[in-house]
DNA sequence: CTGTAAATAGTAATCATTATTATTTTTAGC
DNA sequence: GCTAAAAATAATAATGATTACTATTTACAG
């Protein structure tokens, strides 16, 4: 098991932050707006709450994009996209399959059991 | 357009044994087992060339393990899995669904091109 | 209250990747 | 085969994202 774990008002202040964004933040981003409340707070903070938040299931982090992580308080398993142009990462209106993991289970000798769709090409934004 | 391109010992050995590989390589991978043929190439170099072969479309790169991007010269649509335990980047061998891209652009406003598609668990290896 | 362990701020360090630059290779035209 | 221009290279410095370190602060159980 894990180390337990103590309250604390900066993560407690990332966590809330992320679930009033649609969108998708990075670390940085995080850092940016949360400084707006918590000025002192640290960029270190910011990824260590990030990285324990997810591999607590309490948020979802996204790779893919190649360059930085971004971070999704929506746990709900769903699809995303990723603008080549501009970077952005957003949700994508779709029904998940939910057969997907069982299918790759049944061919593979993997024991799977998530699975990250990421679509890519360009946004509205980028014409 | 790009820049013409020139013949390339280097670029010629990176790709070549890239395409023997099943596995998927990353670029520290291709440095080290290339300096056995070309014991002086620069890790810059490996760098260069794996980005001008994925973006002139003759391999693909795997982002989305969070850490280092793979290299994969099956340039074919199929899926892929990382192991969460040691980060080995591996096929799966399922079909790829057809109709992922064209859903995925009628339910959005996204000009969508690509889409990847990650598993991730133990693999196994790595009971 | 008090002790202890977790969390923090601030900073240094690391890792993957890209940029810079002087030199070498490729290759087209003679 | 030579020659010249452009591309590619090796070596190294620099960057950007993330993690590690450390002294101090905070949360909270007894």
């Amino acid at each position: 098991m894990n180390a337990p774990t103590k309250y604390s008002h900066q993560r407690e202040a990332i966590l809330t932050y992320l679930k009033q964004r649609k969108d998708h933040p990075t670390a940085e981003n995080v850092y940016i707006a949360i400084k707006e409340t918590i000025p002192n707070i640290s960029l270190g903070t910011v990824y260590r709450n990030l990285n324990q938040l997810s591999s607590s299931g309490q948020i979802l982090r996204l790779s893919g994009d190649g360059k930085t992580d971004h971070f999704d308080a929506c746990i709900e398993p769903h699809y995303h996209f990723v603008c080549k142009n501009c970077g952005a990462v957003k949700d994508v209106d779709m029904e998940p399959l939910s057969q997907l993991i069982d299918e790759a289970n049944s061919v593979s000798q993997f024991n799977i059991d998530e699975v990250s769709v990421l679509f890519s090409g360009t946004c509205e934004d980028c014409v």
